[in-house]
DNA sequence: TCTGGTCATGTTAGCGCTAATATGATTATA
DNA sequence: TATAATCATATTAGCGCTAACATGACCAGA
C-alpha cells in the first residue's frame, strides 16, 4: 500500500480510503490510485485490514454435514446473499455432534467472524453459554424459536411431520409407520409430529416406529424398508424422515414387487431434486432450504448493520407435496 | 494475550509459544498458561497471527458450483485432509465461468491463502498469467496435465468418455448418441472421448450428438431424451455426460414405456449415490471425487511443507460400472 | 472582509501477534 | 573448575492496515 501511495504521491491513508470508501476521495485522484494499484499488482491485505478495523467481513456457518444436500442448499442461499456484500463464509462441519459444534465454534471464533449462522437449536449447554457471552450476531437456521432473544429462520419440523401424517390419515391410511435414521434434532421433531398426529387420531402404535442412529442414505432406506416390513407387516404407509431413505424404499419396493402406493404408500421429507422424478414420484414435505439460507443471511446482514429485524423468528413454512407414492385408501 | 501473560507472570511471547509450539515451553508453565487462558476465555486472534507470521493457515478452493455434488464430494475430501492439519478452507464458486474464476482468484488472494486448489485446467489466460507470478503452491483438480510445472490430481476425462463408448460398442450398440449439457471443460472432453471411440469404430455420426449449454438437472435429462429421440429416432444407446441427465432419461423412458436397455441403453458419468439404486440401475463411469479431494489436499500439504511430491500429476483413474441400463445388443 | 462550515487529505498511533535475537540459567564436557 | 552447549524465557520491532483526529483549502453568507 505504501508503494502505491508513494507512486501516486499521497499518504497511505488516502489509498486505503480509495478502496474502502471511494466516495471520500476526489474522482481524479481515486482513478490515479486505482491505476497505480493495478500497475503494481497491489491487493489489499485482509488480515491487516481486519486487525486494524476489528471487522473481519467474515461469517462462520456451522452445518452438520457437507454431503447432505439439504445443508448445501442452505449454504448456497447464504452465499448468494453474503457474497455480493463482500462477506466471506467460513464453513464448519459438526458431523451432527454437539461436541463437534462446541469445538468448531471455538476454532471459528479465532477468526473473529462478524456473524454466526448455526444449524438448529439443539446446541450443547456449553455452546449456549458461550453464545450468550458473545457480542456476535447469531442466527439459527432450520427451526423455529419463541424466545425473543434468539434469531431464527426455518420451519416447524414438528408441524411438518404432523401435517404429512395427518394427510396420510385423511387419505385413509391407518397403519402408518415412521422410519428414521441419523436421529438428529430435526428428525426427532418430525417423529414427534408423526406421533402427535397418530395419537390425535387414535392410531398410535409404538411398533410402527423404526428409529436407527446410523447415517441416512438411499441404500440404508432400502434396508430399513425390509426391517420395517418384518417389524410391522401390516403397515399400509411408511413415512420416512427424509427423501434419501424414501427413495431407497421406492427402489426396494420395485425390486420386491411391492405395489406403491396400492400395497404400501411411501412419503418422505425435504423434496430433494430427484423426488419429483422418481417413478412413482415421491410424496414428500417440501422445505424451503435455499430460502432459509437467503433469509437467515439477510437477517444476519440487518443485525450486522445494527438494525433490529422486524421479527426475531421467521417461519418459512413447508408444503406437503402429494405425488404418486401415496394415493387414497378405500 | 497480554492479560494471560500478566496473569501467569510471563511474557506474551511465552504465551504465544505455549499455543503454537507447546514443546518449547516447560510443562508446568504451559499448563499454567493454558489454565489462565481458559479462565480468561482467551482465544488467539488469527488475523494478528497471520499478519505477524505471514502464514494464513488458509487455503482457497475454487469450484464451479456449490450444488453439483461432484464438487462437494471433492471439497469433503479436501476438508478431511486439511481440517486436522489446522488449515481453513475458503470456498469460492465460479459459476462455471472463466471470468468468474479470475475475479474470485483476485478476491481470495486478499486473504493470503497459503495454497490454492483449482478445478480443471481450463483457466483464462489472465488466470494462468497470475498463477505463474504467484509464489503460492497450487494444485489443479479433476483433470490431468503433462506439464511438469503444474500439479494436478484427477483423471482423464477423455479416456473416461472413450472407455464407456468403447464398452457400448463392444456390447453391440451401433447408433450410440452423446447427450451433454452445461458444456464445461470436463463435459467437452468426455464428448471428445466419445467421438474418438466412435470414429475408431467407424460409427461416428454428428447427428448422434446433442449438446446444450443449459445447466444439467434431472428434469433437463428428461427433456434431452425427448429431443434426442426426435433428432435420431434410430439410436440404440445414449451416453449422457453426467448421471443427473442419465437419471432423468431413465425416468422419462419409464414414463414413455421405452424399454431400458432393450429398446434403448443408457449410460451416465460420475456414479452419483442414486445411480446404483435406480431401477434399472445406471451404467456409468465412476469417478473418485472424494479421493481426488483428499489426494489434491495431500499434495498441496507436501508443497506447503516445502517437499516436492513424487509426481506432479496423479491419475486416480475411473471405473466403468456396467449395471442394468445397458446390456448386450444381439 | 471575516466567520464558520464543509470537504479532501495527512498524521499519529496502535490493532494482536510472532520472527529474530538477546539473556540468563542449567547442564555436559574436558 | 572453566568452557561450551543447550534450553527456557524475555525483549524488540514490525507485519499492513485503519480509527481518530488534525490540517488546510475552499466556499457561503453576513
Amino acid at each position: 500500500m505504501a508503494d502505491v501511495a508513494e507512486r501516486v504521491g499521497v499518504s497511505a491513508m488516502t489509498v486505503s480510503r480509495a478502496f474502502k470508501t471511494p466516495d471520500r476521495v476526489a474522482d481524479s485522484l481515486r482513478e490515479r490510485i486505482q491505476a497505480a494499484a493495478r500497475d503494481l499488482g497491489y491487493l489489499p491485505n485482509r488480515a491487516a485490514s481486519q486487525l486494524a478495523s476489528a471487522r473481519s467481513m467474515t461469517i462462520a456457518v456451522l452445518i452438520p454435514s457437507l454431503t447432505n444436500t439439504v445443508f448445501i442448499d442452505t449454504v448456497a442461499g447464504i452465499h448468494q446473499v453474503m457474497h455480493p456484500e463482500g462477506y466471506q463464509i467460513l464453513i464448519g462441519v459438526t458431523g451432527y455432534s454437539g461436541d463437534g459444534e462446541e469445538r468448531l465454534l471455538e476454532t471459528y471464533l479465532e477468526y473473529n467472524p462478524d456473524g454466526l449462522l448455526l444449524t438448529g437449536l439443539g446446541h450443547s449447554a456449553a455452546t449456549w453459554t458461550r453464545l450468550r457471552g458473545l457480542a456476535i450476531p447469531t442466527v439459527h437456521m432450520m427451526e423455529l424459536s419463541d424466545r425473543p432473544d434468539i434469531y431464527a429462520v426455518g420451519l416447524s419440523q414438528i408441524e411438518g411431520g404432523q401435517a404429512m401424517t395427518r394427510r396420510l390419515i385423511e387419505r385413509g391410511y391407518r397403519r402408518i409407520g415412521f422410519v428414521a435414521a441419523q436421529l438428529d434434532e430435526r428428525t426427532i421433531r418430525r417423529g414427534e409430529g408423526y406421533r402427535r398426529a397418530m395419537q390425535e387420531a387414535g392410531l398410535y402404535d409404538a411398533n410402527l416406529e423404526l428409529l436407527s442412529p446410523e447415517p441416512s442414505s438411499i441404500g440404508f432406506g432400502a434396508e430399513l424398508l425390509d426391517r420395517m416390513l418384518a417389524q410391522a407387516p401390516d403397515c399400509d404407509a411408511l413415512f420416512f424422515c427424509n427423501d434419501d431413505l424414501a427413495q431407497g424404499a421406492i427402489y426396494r419396493c420395485r425390486r420386491l414387487g411391492i405395489a406403491v402406493p396400492d400395497r404400501l404408500a411411501i412419503a418422505g421429507f425435504n423434496d430433494l431434486a430427484a423426488s419429483a422424478w422418481t417413478v412413482p414420484a415421491l410424496t414428500t414435505v417440501a422445505t424451503p432450504r435455499f430460502a432459509i439460507g437467503r433469509e437467515a443471511a439477510s437477517m444476519l446482514l440487518s443485525l450486522l448493520r445494527g438494525k433490529r429485524p422486524e421479527r426475531t423468528c421467521l417461519d418459512l413454512g413447508f408444503t406437503v407435496m402429494e405425488r404418486e407414492t401415496t394415493g387414497t385408501r378405500t
